[in-house]
DNA sequence: CACACTTACGATATTCGTAAGGATT
DNA sequence: AATCCTTACGAATATCGTAAGTGTG
């Protein structure tokens, strides 16, 4: 029993004729004839009565029949399915992004992802930095968007990205007016960072032990937008990744360029090394890697603001 | 994508392995390779990553790993079904059956079906022996049990068994001493009729119209059991066909063979001239139409007491 | 005799297995 | 060197379409 018989068989069972149903599976009437045939022969009996005048079901071929749309719908289904999954007409990816940047330039990124494939389904998990890389490792995510870690192990890196901290000030303060904030001035104030394990936090702990600069944090909290507000409302300041501007802008916080030393760090896509990337997960890659002009698009409160940090 | 393709797509994929796989789809090496390529070109996508010394499925070979069992499964099933239809292994047959037939003959006869088949299930309709030519002519049912009618319309009338009506009367009567009875004796003591529509009603008062014998009906009701044990109980005769002397005789009535004149009719199969029959109803009706000895088995009661009636 | 299905037969395609090739451990 | 997958090629097999055959209304 082959599939084409089956179409053969089908195509008969519902016109009840040879001439119509060989039109259907694109057969000439005597191989149409030998594919039924062959048919009953593979099945043990006949699932037509031929009365050379009109042809009728067996029973058996109405069990058949019966049987016989289903299966063949189904393959085709699936046969479909897997032609649209090759030509990224549908899909998923899963996506493990840090939080600072699945809130902030991952949108706009997706925006054109999905303006291009519309029906790829694109699942993400914001979360911490070393879970993102867990998931990679662990095969739940296919993608990652990180930090460059120090550690690759089975991952692979590739940055896209370069950010630089910079700082968030009230915007009645008078840091506002600055175009450019150093460490050692910023810390003056009251500090407000993330909690730990937050990878931000954890690049500023590194950086500044790194220049022997203390932290002191004066307040502490898990969510970026808390911060922002927290910096907004004049009850301290803090330091956060370059990409994270529009969002305090929109919060009410000042972000200024910070300097000496600039805290910098690539940000980039995992993938793990031994597994192969799904059609649309390699479409994601691509365009994440192909965007040039990372920074968000201007906005009031943060236009302009943003200058490159003097090395 | 076809049949064979998918197999040898699901050997690989769950061996990891060409070589383990090739085995279990009896093919060359070299034929599963392409095989597998053909398969993926016809999808539009790589499914495997051959990386010479390991074989590892892509994402997209994982999305039909999760559909291939379940169309081959699905596949093979639909197969062995018809299969095994063809072969009598499986299947189901509707038969409609005069009650009194039903209950008398029929079981022993389907105790052979059942021993030959035990996986061919069979649906009964005990139904009056209009109802029966109206199932098999509305195609409800596929075989028939009834007298032989009058009209046969589209209907094809098998006959393999001649029924004689016989008396049944007390035990403690007279009458069941002696070895036949006459119509005319019969008729004289309180006579239990089914009511009408019965095909048993009808034949008698047919018969006896012809003979201008007139019937007096002290008692009536549907059901053959109850006429039994009524006359058991003394309340009165009955005249019913042969083939429900075992049943009288456990009911406790007595049976005995009707002369001048003897009623008679034939019983046979129906099915409808239009349509074929499924192979396990055409196996029934072969056994059917091959049982010579269709008077029940000998019972204490009834034994000896049904003898031929003189023409 | 026109229509519908089947059988016969030669041509074309597909599929298969053997043999050779290439890459990795 | 051994293993495993791929490519190459000739042979067996299957499938298909044209043409002829058969039975029915």
């Amino acid at each position: 029993m082959t599939l084409k018989q089956l179409r053969a068989f089908l195509a008969v069972a519902q016109t009840l004729s040879f001439v119509q149903a060989c039109e259907r599976v694109h057969l000439s009437q005597p191989a149409l004839s030998l594919a039924i045939k062959a048919l009953e022969a593979s099945l043990g009996g006949a699932l037509f009565v031929r009365s050379s005048r009109s042809v009728q079901l067996t029973p058996e071929g109405e069990v058949l029949l019966s049987l016989a749309p289903r299966l063949i719908a189904d393959w085709d289904d699936a046969r479909e399915r897997m032609r649209r999954h090759f030509a990224l007409d549908i899909g998923r990816v899963e996506l493990a992004v840090i939080p600072s940047f699945a809130c902030n330039l991952l949108p706009r990124a997706l925006g054109r992802f999905v303006e291009r494939h519309p029906r790829i389904d694109v699942a993400i998990h914001d979360v911490i930095n070393e879970r993102v890389l867990d998931m990679v490792r662990g095969g739940q995510v296919e993608l990652g968007i990180a930090f460059e870690p120090t550690q690759l192990e089975r991952l692979d890196f590739q940055a896209f990205h370069t950010d630089r901290f910079v700082a968030v000030v009230p915007p009645d303060s008078a840091l506002a007016s600055r175009t450019r904030i150093g460490w050692e001035t910023l810390l003056r104030e009251r500090f407000i960072a993330l909690q730990r394990p937050s990878a931000v936090r954890a690049l500023l702990e590194q950086t500044l032990a790194e220049r022997r600069v203390e932290l002191r944090v004066a307040f502490e909290c898990h969510q970026l937008a808390t911060v922002g507000r927290m910096v907004a409302q004049g009850l301290g300041v803090s330091a956060v990744p370059g990409f994270c501007v529009p969002q305090m802008a929109e919060l009410g916080a000042r972000c200024r360029p910070l300097v000496s030393p600039g805290v910098q760090r690539r940000i980039g896509l995992l993938r793990r090394t031994d597994r192969q990337l799904s059609s649309a997960a390699q479409a994601l890659c691509d365009l994440l890697l192909r965007i040039e002009d990372w920074e968000s698009e201007p906005t009031e409160a943060g236009d302009g603001l943003v200058l490159p940090d003097a090395p």
